[in-house]
DNA sequence: CCAGACGTTGTT
DNA sequence: GTCTGG
DNA sequence: CCAGACGTTGTT
DNA sequence: GTCTGG
């Protein structure tokens, strides 16, 4: 599942990944290394022709920015009709809007019934597929006597993860926010010890099929949604991680204490796991030394 | 027809 | 809004 | 996802 | 136990 990442791009860093220096509620912008649900961070999807329209008054102050953008954009592999969109994570039903909410909101949603779900399927029919760049994300795991919720961090050695989303916009209206949740499916080997949930992410080359809801059909689309073939990379994080109001790029790495380092020379369960049945297709993260 | 639910995760 | 159950 | 709160009355 | 807030 995906209950917690990190968002530490900057927007410059952003914008050359997603390909677009098109902002809407650039205003709520802002990283962290422990993003939690309700958060704002920003989804890269495209305009649909009637979002355009809506979105005329955005579209102006765009254009005002220097014209370099439109060449730039143009050298990418897709196209100037993506926009950087600063959206809160947790999706509402969108036929409840703040009438007595017996649905709540969610933060994921299962790839295997998108379709079959109301709460998906109407955004997504509208369009609503977007991706979420992130630097990694979290995943707990209880230890051995069941009393701690450990957490690890999980990521690729070079560069973001694309994390497939959902986002509806029925609720904004004139308003420019909008709400995603993450689409999950079963766990690629390499995480799976952790749990048998993790995000869908795509392959750079996958996201123009996932963000063209004109070009590319829902079913087409969907048949993107399967856990990831390539490497990632899992390292034990801080347990300050646990805590929302803890934030820090030191969150990613796990400290050992002194005790556990002199331990070390015997191997942990963890990293027999590692040698054993995961071996090459899994990156092992550095725990580091204090 | 109307009334009522509508989600995922993890844990038991 | 839309589907399910009764 | 985890952490932390979880209530009413009456008084200031 | 369950809901809310972050």
């Amino acid at each position: 599942m995906c209950g917690r990442f990190v968002f530490a791009f900057s927007k410059d860093e952003l914008e050359n990944i997603s390909g677009t220096k098109r902002w809407l509620n650039a205003e709520k912008y802002h990283t962290s290394y422990n993003v939690a649900p309700s958060a704002y961070v920003p989804i890269v999807r495209t305009f649909t022709p009637e979002q355009q329209v809506k979105e005329q008054v955005e579209e102006l102050k765009v254009k005002e920015e220097p014209q370099e953008q439109d060449e730039k954009v143009a050298n990418k592999p897709f196209d100037a009709k993506r926009v950087l969109h600063v959206m809160k994570w947790g999706l509402q039903p969108f036929w409840s809007r703040s009438v007595s909410n017996t649905a709540k909101t969610c933060v994921n949603a299962r790839s295997e019934t998108l379709l079959e779900k109301n709460m998906f399927r109407v955004p997504l029919k509208a369009g609503g597929r977007g991706v979420l760049i992130v630097n990694g994300f979290y995943e707990w795991k209880k230890d051995a006597e069941e009393k701690r919720k450990n957490p690890y961090f999980i990521s690729v050695e070079n560069g973001p993860l694309y994390m497939a989303v959902v986002y509806d916009l029925s609720k904004e209206k004139s308003s420019k926010e909008g709400q995603f949740t993450i689409i999950t499916v079963d766990a690629s080997p390499c995480v799976a010890w952790l749990h048998d949930r993790m995000p869908a992410l795509l392959e750079p080359n996958q996201l123009d099929v996932w963000l063209d809801t004109k070009k590319f059909s829902l079913e087409e689309a969907l048949t993107l949604l399967r856990p990831l073939e390539g490497n990632l990379k899992v390292q034990q994080a801080s347990r300050r991680v646990n805590s929302v109001r803890n934030d820090g790029a030191e969150l990613i790495s796990y400290k050992r204490t002194r005790e556990e380092t002199d331990r070390s020379t015997s191997q942990s369960s963890i990293e027999n796991f590692f040698s054993s049945s995961s071996r090459n297709k899994c990156t092992k993260g550095n725990d580091m030394k204090e």
